[in-house]
DNA sequence: TGACCCAGAATATGATCAAATTTTTCCGTG
DNA sequence: CACGGAAAAATTTGATCATATTCTGGGTCA
C-alpha cells in the first residue's frame, strides 16, 4: 500500500537517525529565526505538511515546542501565528538579554581557546561578507551564529537556551527591520568583542556584547514604532 | 464504530472547549511542578495515556512541549525522564531566578491593588495551613501560586514565562528536598514581602522576594549534594 | 562472554470527526 | 433596480484515534 513514489527512508542516507519530528522541528525553527515568516503571518499545519514534506504528527509536535519557546502564538480559536512584537514586549526582551548576553559574554570569555576564537573569527567575516553582499538571510544566519557561539562557550546550558527562545521572539522583527534599514547600515561590536576575548578582558566583552544587543533591539524599536503596518 | 463504551464526549460535560492537548499538558505540568515525578523517573508515552486516560497523540504534544520548557529530558535513546538537577545547573538557576523575581516583585510592587494584596494575604495564609499540617503537596502548590500571583501582576508576559520555566525545572528537586527537611523547616519572607507591597516599597519586595528565593535554592543544593542518592 | 531473538515502547501515517472561516445565496430596503 | 446584510452551505483546517512500522533493551542460549 505505500508502493512506488513515496519517501520511506531514502531521504538523506544515513540521517535515518534523526527523528522525523526533529528535523521539522530545526527546519521550522531556522524558517522562523530567519524571517522566513513574517510576524503576523499564519502557520498552519497542513501548509507545512506540504512545505516541509512531512506527515502530520511531526508538524504538530515541532508548531508545540516552538509555541512553548515563544517563537509562534496561539490566536485563542486554534490558529497559530507568528506573533508581532509590541513596544512593551520589546522592553522585556532588552531588559532580559541584558542580563543573559553580558554574563553569557563574559563567562565564554574566561572558557574561551584560541581555537574558538580563530571560530568566532572566522564568523564575524562571515557576517562582513554578508553585508557587503547585501544577503540578507545570510546576515541573519551569520550574525546568529556567532552570538550562538558565544552561549555555547559559556557552558551554561540553562541560560543559553533562554537567550535562544529570546532570539526567536525578535527573530521575525528583525529580519523586518533589517528588510527596511538594508545590511549596510549595521554596526556591529563584534570587532571588539573579539578583541576583548583575545585579551582576557571578560568585562569588556560583557560591556561590548551588551552594546551590540542594545544598538540592535533599539533599532526595531524604533522602526516597528513607525510602522505599524505589517500586517 | 464509536457508539458503546468510548468516553466521547462525556468527560467534563461542558469542558468540551479546552483542547485535550492543552488539559493533558496542564495535568503533566502540574504533576511535574509539585514533585509527583521524582527527578531521575522515566515518562512513558504509554504510561501517560493510562495514568491520564488520554489518547497518544496529546500526549505526545504535552511531552514536547515540557521537553521545550526544560521540564523533560530526552536521554538520547528516546526515553523521556524528568532531569536531575546538576551543581552548575542550580547555580544557573540562582542566577536567572536573582534578577528575574527581583525584577518582577518590583513591577508587581508598582502594580498591585488594595484587591491583590488581599489575594497575596490569602495565599500566603494557605502557605502557613499547609505548613502546619505538614501538607506537602498543599505546600509546594501554595507556594508556587503565592510566587506565580506576583509574576502575574507585574505585567510582564515573557519574563513571567521564563519564571514559570526555571520553576518546572527545580519543581521535582524542591520537592524531594522538602520531602527530606519536612514544612516545618520552612522560614518565608513572604510576610516581609507583603508589608513592603502594601507600603508601596519595590525595592523592599524585590529585595525580599530575592532572600527568600535565595534560601530555598540554597536548601536545594545543600540537600542534594549531600545525598547524590536519589537516582 | 557474545550473538540472537523477542517483547514492548516510540515513531509516523492516514482516516475520520469537529470546528471555524469563507463563500454563496437570498431577501428586504432604499 | 441595486445594494447591504444575514443565514446557510461549502471548504478549509485542526483534533483525535487506530494502526502499521521501526527501534531499543533485556534475556536467553550457545
Amino acid at each position: 500500500m505505500k508502493d512506488g513514489a513515496r519517501k520511506v527512508s531514502d531521504s538523506t542516507s544515513q540521517a535515518a537517525r534523526v527523528p522525523a519530528h526533529e528535523q521539522v522541528y530545526q527546519k521550522l525553527r531556522e524558517q522562523i529565526l530567519f524571517g522566513e515568516i513574517a510576524p503576523g503571518e499564519a502557520v498552519t499545519i497542513q501548509g507545512l505538511t506540504e512545505r516541509l514534506d512531512a506527515g502530520m504528527t511531526p508538524v504538530r509536535e515541532a508548531i508545540r515546542r516552538l509555541t512553548s519557546e515563544g517563537a509562534l502564538q496561539f490566536q485563542g480559536n486554534r490558529r497559530v501565528i507568528v506573533p508581532h512584537l509590541t513596544d512593551a514586549n520589546i522592553s522585556e526582551i532588552i531588559f532580559a538579554r541584558q542580563w543573559l548576553e553580558s554574563h553569557l559574554a563574559l563567562r565564554a570569555t574566561e572558557r574561551a581557546t584560541p581555537a574558538d576564537h580563530q571560530q568566532l573569527t572566522f564568523m564575524d567575516d562571515a557576517v562582513d561578507h554578508a553585508i557587503q553582499q547585501g544577503d540578507l538571510r545570510n546576515y541573519l544566519e551569520m550574525n546568529y551564529r556567532f552570538h550562538a557561539k558565544i552561549y555555547d562557550l559559556a557552558g551554561a546550558p540553562i541560560l543559553s537556551e533562554i537567550a535562544d527562545s529570546l532570539w526567536l521572539r525578535f527573530g521575525p522583527s528583525l529580519r523586518v527591520m533589517i528588510g527596511r534599514v538594508g545590511t549596510q547600515n549595521q554596526p556591529d561590536k563584534h570587532k571588539a568583542v573579539l578583541e576583548c576575548m583575545r585579551t582576557g578582558d571578560a568585562e569588556g566583552s560583557a560591556r561590548a556584547i551588551r552594546e551590540d544587543m542594545l544598538q540592535g533591539m533599539e533599532q526595531i524599536r524604533r522602526i516597528l514604532e513607525i510602522s505599524g503596518d505589517d500586517r
